[in-house]
DNA sequence: TCAAAATACGAATAAACCTTCAGGTTTCCA
DNA sequence: TGGAAACCTGAAGGTTTATTCGTATTTTGA
C-alpha cells in the first residue's frame, strides 16, 4: 500500500546565477536522455550526472532526491502536453466534436513519438505518486476539459458533464499509455486514434440526446 | 528503452512431493500480503519467503528469481479474470450489449476490490514486461473478446471489428487500472461502470448502422 | 531398512544505489 | 579589491537487495 516516505519533492533552492541555470537545464536534459536509453530500472542520479557532465553533489544542491527529479521531468511534460490540448480545445471556431478528434489525434501521435521517455516515466510514477504536489498538476488538465465539456454538453446536468469529462480525459490517458507501450507504425496509430476518435464521438452524442 | 535481460521467467522446477506443493502455494499466498501491504518498491524476495515461513533458498528454488515470482501471480490474476469474463460474454441469452455492461461492471469492480494488489502488480511490471510469456497470456483474452465481436458486429467488416475488439479492451483494463488506482466508493464505482459501458454502448452501436 | 532423490535451510557474497559533507572554486557587489 | 555568498566536486558511508551454495533434513521406493 504505502511506497515510500519521501521526505519532500519541491525543489530544493533555486539557481540564482547564471552557470547554476545551465546546470539544471543540462541535469534535466540529461535525465531525459538516461530515462530514454536506460529505461526506469537502470535511472539513477549518479547516471544522470555523469551524462550531463556534472559532479552527483551538484545534482543533490537542486532536486532533494531522485524522486523529486522524476517528478520534475513528469511535470514538465504534463504542463506541455496540457497546453497543446488547451489550445485545440479553444479554437472555437470548429465544432466542438472536430476538436475533439484532432486533439485525440495529437495526443495519441505526441504519445508515440516519445513513447520511450513515457513509458519510462510510467514505471517511475511509484516513486513520486503519493507526493500531493502530483494531484494539483492532473487538476488543471481536468479543468480545461471540463469548460470545453460545457460546450460539447449544454444541455447536459453539471454531473453528468463532470462524469463524461473525466471519463473522456482518463481514457485518453490510460489508452495512449498503453498504446504507446508497444512500436506503432503511422497507419496503426491514425487508425487507433480515429477509432478512439469515433468512440467519444459516439458517446457523447448520445448524450447530447437523452 | 531495455529494461532487463532476465534470464527466464519460467518455473525453475516443478514440485514432486506434497509439501514442496504447500510450500509453493504458501510462497504464493504470502507473496500476494507482501505485495498489498508493502508495495512493489518493498516486494523482496526475503520478505516473501518470511512471511511464507519459509527459508528463501527454498523460494529460488521453484522460481529462478524475483520477476518469475512476480510474473506468476500476474498471470494467475489475468486467468482468473479472463475466465469471469468468457462467462459473461457467453452467456448467450441476453443481447450482447447487456452482456457487455455486466462485463464492464464485474471487471471494474473486481479491479477495485483488490486494488491494491492490482496498483502493486503494475508498478513491478517493469521487471516482466519484456518477457515473451507475457503476450501470451493476453493474446488469450483478445479471442475471446474477438469471438464476441463477430456477435455484437455481426455485419461489420473483420478490420473493423478487431479495432473494435481491441480498443474495448484496452479502454477497459487500461481505464480500469488507472480508476482502481485511488480508493473508490461503491457509488463511485457504480456511475463509473455505468459511464463506461454507456460509451462502449454508444460506439458499438454507431459501428451497426455504419 | 537403507541409499538415493528430493527438499529445505540461511549465512554469506557481491553488486548497486542514494545521499552526504568537507573542502575547493567562481561570481557577485560594496 | 576583498570578503561573502553561491556554487561545484566526488570519494566515501551506509543501506538494501538478489541470488548462491554447502550442508542438513526428510521422503521415497525397493
Amino acid at each position: 500500500m504505502t511506497e515510500r516516505p519521501s521526505p519532500s519533492i519541491s525543489s530544493r533552492k533555486q539557481p540564482k546565477q547564471a552557470r547554476a541555470t545551465e546546470l539544471v537545464a543540462a541535469i534535466l536534459e540529461a535525465a531525459v536522455q538516461v530515462l530514454a536509453s536506460e529505461g526506469a530500472q537502470r535511472f539513477t542520479t549518479t547516471r544522470v550526472a555523469e551524462k550531463a557532465g556534472v559532479s552527483v553533489g551538484s545534482l543533490y544542491q537542486y532536486f532533494p532526491n531522485k524522486a523529486a527529479l522524476l517528478f520534475r521531468l513528469q511535470s514538465d511534460e504534463w504542463r506541455q502536453t496540457t497546453d497543446l490540448l488547451r489550445d485545440i480545445l479553444q479554437e472555437s471556431r470548429k465544432p466542438p466534436l472536430e476538436r475533439l478528434r484532432i486533439l485525440v489525434y495529437a495526443f495519441v501521435r505526441s504519445e508515440c513519438e516519445e513513447a520511450a521517455v513515457r513509458v519510462a516515466l510510467n514505471d517511475a510514477a511509484p516513486l513520486y505518486r503519493h507526493a500531493p504536489e502530483a494531484h494539483e498538476v492532473r487538476a488543471s488538465g481536468e479543468r480545461t476539459v471540463q469548460t470545453f465539456m460545457q460546450e460539447a454538453l449544454p444541455e447536459a446536468s453539471e454531473a453528468v458533464r463532470a462524469l463524461a469529462g473525466d471519463l473522456v480525459t482518463t481514457t485518453l490517458g490510460a489508452v495512449g499509455k498503453q498504446f504507446s507501450e508497444t512500436p506503432r507504425t503511422s497507419a496503426e496509430i491514425e487508425a487507433y486514434a480515429d477509432a478512439m476518435a469515433d468512440m467519444f464521438c459516439a458517446y457523447l452524442k448520445s448524450l447530447q440526446h437523452g
